[in-house]
DNA sequence: GAGACTACTAAAACCGATTTAGATTCATAG
DNA sequence: CTATGAATCTAAATCGGTTTTAGTAGTCTC
């Protein structure tokens, strides 16, 4: 049983092609087709079980519905649960989505972004790896529809959600404090181009009370594991009692090791940007600065969806959103 | 700067828009084209950075390199992890992915599959949630090319990538039988209708020393916490010293709720199906019984491909791979 | 020099929708 | 009896590719 067209509608009804397009997309009443003809047509299209082709539609009109989505990493509960919240908010509008992973691969984040567009996606949201905007900057002249979400770029005119970075690294700071922590470290990444981390690196920095003491290391994100286990070694004759890592990867690696080396997350306080379950099933419980990822996916949707319909008119924004401590 | 198409090559070079298509899908040799021609054409289309609209192409030889890929929940690590291996393997050999999430309701997951279908996807590969093979016996009447992962269905013959899950589940008791532990129990989930879950119940009774013993808790999937709660209330009296949980929704609950009743995992030795990274973080570790979920994802996307090249030829195939002991 | 063959290229149909510009009918006004 | 116009509907162009069919030169054969 092949798929019914509107020319089958058309043809076992005696009518024009034409004039099942009009009445299927609403626009019957408009242009002045009698309300029984209407009826007809509609009836036959449920009969048939019709419905449009994609790709017919999509050439002809030149959108198709489909935002696409390229995140580091799609199996990093971070960005998984981004993922879902775009999902159904592109979902509920009438969107679907194409996913890529980037693997934090410049070269294929590249390629992707192209054949992205070349698969005639309407916009893209994108969580990007670059160092700079400089490789977009390309993107943007062409004036496509991009929403930067996670990582942005400053003084950037383009489509953005972000967190407050500094303001949410600054919360986990004074949470230290008052939690009796005297001296606490920052776990980073590095290399730290991305802006998220970058900033969060300055909200440490700007909530120390003793900028002195301030104590940076520097995990490679490409051996996290090992980072963290030198940084250890390397802190031993320190003398500190909390840590706050820039993101869930350094803080299970951390706890991880802790737990390895016998020492117990009770003498070392430990908070985390970003909060997962994880924090939530080792024992003592982690706190951690949770980012409103539903909000997070939404609000791109929502300012794709209106640039879609406002083509012209449509003023980039960054959207900033705050981030809450949740405390265990 | 608009896109390049086909005709501006065709026009800035003088030739025919047959022409240019035909050299650039690779017939030209096998037309007769002159070598230099050739030439000129693939020199022009890099040169405008020609990419075929998707669309165009797709309508009419009626392909799109397009896979539909439906799963419950992409956020979770387990089907975040196949999606991932699904979209390398699916990007290496040309095809894109329309990821979408049915969250367990059946009527979503109904309309998902219409919709996607309808965008002109070549092919899916699905997660069911459904109860019964009947509500995709419409699909595969139709001739439609579906793989089945992770939950497939018994007597049906549809291409479908499985683990053995009987076999897994009697490693694992197995396996705690060889710590020692004397009498272990099953936390499964209800309804049990997937067949994944059905199928570890099973290994669970087949490898039980003394079946009498066997003690079976259900645990609703729309609240684990409270279930597991109840169980664990439930179990006080019963002398009981390892759990077999099957999945690892189940198994965080467990060992969340343990650790706030002041238990240590030491006492009760828990082994979980499915390996997840907090099973290697928490203390003690958790041991588990792995899926080759890499090779899930690569199988499935192979499958849909040669189904693709083999229209009449394909014989539907029900893989099963094995799962392995991650000892902790 | 006609017929056949080779090497190359163009034209046109087609996929299935949308949309523009116009055609047809019929009633009413002048 | 014709012009005006409202009400209905349609033909055809278009989107950008792919593929089939048909053709034109030029060369070779006898």
């Amino acid at each position: 049983m092949k798929k019914a067209s509107l020319k089958d509608i058309a043809e076992s009804l005696g009518v024009s092609k034409a004039l099942v397009s009009l009445v299927l997309n609403g626009k019957g009443d408009e242009r002045g087709i009698n309300k029984q003809t209407q009826e007809k047509v509609r009836q036959k299209a449920r009969e048939l079980n019709y419905i449009p082709n994609q790709y017919a539609r999509g050439l002809r009109i030149g959108r198709t519905n489909t935002i696409g989505v390229i995140v580091p990493d799609i199996s990093n509960v971070f960005y998984g649960t981004l993922c879902k919240a775009i999902e159904q908010e592109a979902y509920d509008k009438g969107y679907n989505l194409i996913i890529s992973n980037t693997y934090e691969d410049v070269q294929k984040e590249k390629k992707l972004i192209s054949d992205l567009i070349n698969r005639n996606i309407d916009g893209l949201i994108l969580a990007s790896s670059f160092d700079s905007k400089n490789e977009i900057q390309g993107l943007t002249d062409t004036n496509f529809p991009l929403v930067l979400v996670d990582r942005v770029f400053d003084d950037f005119d383009v489509d953005s959600v972000s967190v407050s970075n500094i303001d949410g690294a600054k919360k986990a700071i004074e949470f230290l404090y008052s939690k009796g922590v005297k001296r606490p470290v920052c776990f980073s990444m590095s290399p730290v181009y991305v802006s998220s981390i970058s900033e969060r690196i300055k909200g440490y920095m700007d909530a120390l009370k003793d900028p002195n003491k301030a104590k940076l290391v520097q995990i490679p994100h490409d051996d996290i594991e090992g980072g963290v286990a030198n940084a250890l070694d390397e802190l031993q004759n320190e003398d500190y009692d909390g840590v706050f890592c820039v993101n869930n990867n350094i803080a299970k690696a951390l706890i991880r090791e802790l737990s390895m080396r016998g020492e117990s997350l009770d003498q070392v306080r430990v908070i985390s940007f970003d909060d997962i379950e994880v924090f939530d099933i080792v024992n003592p419980k982690i706190s951690a600065i949770a980012q409103p990822i539903h909000e997070i996916g939404k609000t791109a949707v929502n300012l794709l969806i209106d640039r879609f319909n406002n083509e012209e008119g449509h003023k980039p924004q960054q959207v900033v959103l705050d981030t809450v401590l949740v405390e265990r």
